[in-house]
DNA sequence: CAACTTACTAACCTTTTAGTAACGATCGTA
DNA sequence: TACGATCGTTACTAAAAGGTTAGTAAGTTG
């Protein structure tokens, strides 16, 4: 139970959510995830469309470090001009229903803090900085 | 279900995915909640210690976000030195469990992960750059 | 009186992340 | 000849995130 005597190696910077923090912390990775798990599998230009405003760039390496790291497959064809189409592994798939709680989590309590944050401001302002 | 035409309101800049991402995508602000999930009241010190390599400012500017979404209670004694504790509110506990899930799918899978990415990257290598 | 304490603020700087714009390869079409 | 389609790459730039350092309050300790 790690009584507060020093550091905690399941907070340290091993731990495992650190770890799947840096993997997904950025700002497309989840989002694709999320993507490929209602589409199946698509293009590349239809992810881009889909998602509206994601740059060419980004979309190119969000994608390539999905695969790198075996959540994504991407199917090259050959043609001219040429066609490549993305789809979730197993091990993306096995990581579906954990984003989608969290999404519903989102959905139901995102407003609360919206307004939390709202009145905090509101709070900040009025007191000017009191100390502490 | 979306079918491919133009941009999807679900995946779209305000789709509650990212939302969640976009507040709790940050360095320290799960790993702080995960903490007070299992440590219940702590003092700043206290947290600053057990994490081990957060700055001060950090440690601060997270709190503080944390207090104003209502997800931390903030509590102040006005001694000397001062003396702060704190500790999750019930949404901030309402979130422990998704966390904890992904946590632990993170225990599971990221060794592979690790894996496929090394593999990934000599496979890289020995091929230098094929046409895509 | 100097040093130390806790929690925090402010100024400044570095690193990381993401976006823009331009270009490439290749063939079919106008 | 030039353009469009597709899926990229590269170099450059802007913005954000996060770290470093110094300083504050007000009392306690040496």
């Amino acid at each position: 139970m790690s009584r507060k005597s020093g550091q905690n190696i399941w907070i340290g910077s091993t731990c495992p959510i650190r770890q799947v923090l840096d993997r997904f912390g950025d700002k497309w990775s989840i989002l694709i995830v999320e993507l490929l798990s209602h589409e199946g599998k698509l293009r590349f230009s239809e992810i881009a469309h889909t998602i509206g405003d994601i740059s060419q760039k980004m979309l190119t390496v969000t994608l390539r470090s999905l695969e790198s790291d075996g959540l994504v497959i991407r199917q090259f064809f050959p043609e001219i001009p040429p066609r490549v189409e993305y789809e979730l592994s197993e091990l993306g798939k096995s990581l579906v229903p954990h984003i989608q709680q969290l999404s519903a989590w989102g959905q139901t309590h995102m407003d609360t803090i919206l307004e939390n944050r709202k009145r905090f401001e509101e709070k900040q302002q009025k007191q000017g900085k009191t100390a502490y």
